[in-house]
RNA sequence: GGGGAGAUAGCGAAGUGGUCAAACGCGGCAGACUGUAAAUCUGUUCCUUCGGGUUCUGUGGUUCAAAUCCACAUCUCCCCA
């Protein structure tokens, strides 16, 4: 027997207004009253390869539930992947090829266990039962639902009523999803509230296949940096947890104020209580959001990173934005110094081409012509400088690098991987 | 199966023979301001060795000249059956 009030608790902890409490609760006693734990599925689809903040929130909560003692029922949409959801989609998806789906379902392994215990989950990719499903199989399933209530959805109904496509396989999606909660027998299923109709899907087949429903948990959807749209990779918005320290802080710094205490909700282990808190100190104006702020990047990196890697990142932060000075560990751009003119100078805009951050030189000249980039903090215009060893060139508010010849390399192995990566 | 409309940069959308690397809006990026952000204003937004080069679904064609005209192909939407 397991604590049913705990473990109500936490489901609702910061989704409390989106999830029907009376069914929640029911379902829970009668698996407990069965004497045994719940089965909680979460499918992801691996289209992209990065974990991010948005969809740790349910991991999160998944693991706290493991540590009541349930079962997290994790199912790799590998078969489906290769379909692509069109949950909140205005257009058909792009279908992935097997070895997309299989590269991208390994990453993300390895990133949900960096939050999942993994002895008390248990993994499933769907390619296990729907490579064996006859098109018999397959037309049986279609035969559960009508157009109709495809149509409800308001994803496939405003594309129908802007006049845009809708393939027939994404009318597969949903039911496929729903097929997955009958073959592991799931008592509940996680998701964000876009997977709405998906989840609910999974009742209705599963009633038609004559297993005990599950029941939706619905995990709130993190609005990315941008304050405006859910995160997702897609619209760049989003902080990956496979993300470097320094990143994160940055990124993390660029929320709008507003959203402080949602992302202390929903992506700290923070307690409620004190996130109360720091709600009533944001209030009170008596502290610049700003530092308030920093504590949150503080809290969030240090469930990813090290403690040393967080006073790392908090140090960059400040040398770039705030101008102080510190001994911080800043990524390096090799040159070759045989490369230089007879005036000692080098083309700025190859420099930092080479680091692979920029996606044409072009942009490069453009950053530099508007002024954007300094060296040694001083506003620098110039396409041709002299370089010399460890020259600071500081690119926007958000890049720094330092210069490097390249016959220290063999020393540097280690910062010349490192860059610092904001936008994408 | 028949008939009609359409495909333009990240997105939306203008452009119907030369003055088009293509108006405008959104988004993105940068600068100023600042409290990190937001808001506001300004600039910028195919590539380039700065000479130029490659674009308007694709392939051919007409023309001195094509996003614009023609043919075929591909894809989408609408109406009818």
């Amino acid at each position: 027997m397991f604590d049913e009030k705990e473990t109500l608790k936490f489901i609702l902890n910061g989704a409390d207004n989106i999830n029907d409490v009376d069914v929640l609760a029911e379902k829970i006693r009668e698996v407990n009253n069965s004497g045994r734990y719940l089965r909680i599925k979460f499918g992801m689809d691996p289209s992209a390869p990065d974990i991010h903040l948005g969809h740790a929130v349910a991991l999160r909560k998944l693991r706290q539930l493991q540590e009541l003692g349930h079962t997290a029922v994790v199912i790799i949409g590998d078969f489906t992947g290769a379909i692509g959801d069109p949950s909140g989609k205005s257009k058909t998806r792009n279908q992935l090829t097997v070895e997309q789906v299989r590269f991208n379902a390994q990453t993300y392994l390895d990133q949900i266990f960096k939050i999942l215990d993994l002895d008390k989950t248990e993994l499933h990719y769907n390619s296990e039962w729907f490579n064996k499903m006859s098109f018999k199989d397959v037309i049986n399933l279609c035969s559960k639902t009508t157009v109709a209530r495809m149509l409800e959805r308001d994803d496939f109904n405003n594309r129908m009523n802007n006049h845009k496509p809708i393939a027939i396989h994404e009318f597969f999606y949903p039911l496929m999803q729903a097929y997955d909660s009958v073959v592991v027998k799931a008592d509940l299923e996680m998701g964000g509230t876009d997977q709405t109709f998906n989840i609910l899907m999974g009742r209705t087949i599963q009633k038609d296949y004559g297993i005990s429903q599950q029941v939706p948990i619905f995990v709130p959807l993190l609005v990315g940096i941008d304050g405006k749209e859910k995160m997702s990779k897609s619209l760049g918005n989003y902080i990956g947890i496979n993300e470097d320290a320094k990143t994160m802080y940055i990124k993390i710094m660029k929320i709008p104020d507003d959203l402080i205490i949602t992302y202390y909700q929903l992506t700290t282990d923070i307690h409620p209580d004190k996130i109360e808190v720091i709600k009533k100190l944001l209030e009170s104006n008596k502290i610049n959001p700003r530092d308030i702020k920093m504590h949150l990047a503080r809290s969030i990196i240090s469930l990813y990173h090290s403690s040393l890697e967080v006073e790392e990142a908090e140090k960059n932060f400040k040398v770039i934005f705030q101008k102080k000075n510190a001994d911080i560990d800043i990524p390096t751009i090799l040159y070759d110094p045989s490369l230089v003119d007879e005036n000692g100078e080098y083309s700025l805009v190859d420099c930092l081409f080479s680091t692979g951050k920029y996606k044409s030189k072009s942009e490069i000249r453009r950053l530099i012509l508007q002024g954007a980039v300094k060296i040694n903090g001083e506003k620098n215009k110039e396409i041709f400088i002299k370089l010399y060893e460890g020259l600071i060139i500081q690119v926007g508010k958000s890049s720094i690098f330092k210069l490097m010849p390249l016959s220290k390399q063999l020393d540097n192995n280690n910062s010349l991987t490192r860059r610092l990566d904001f936008n994408k």
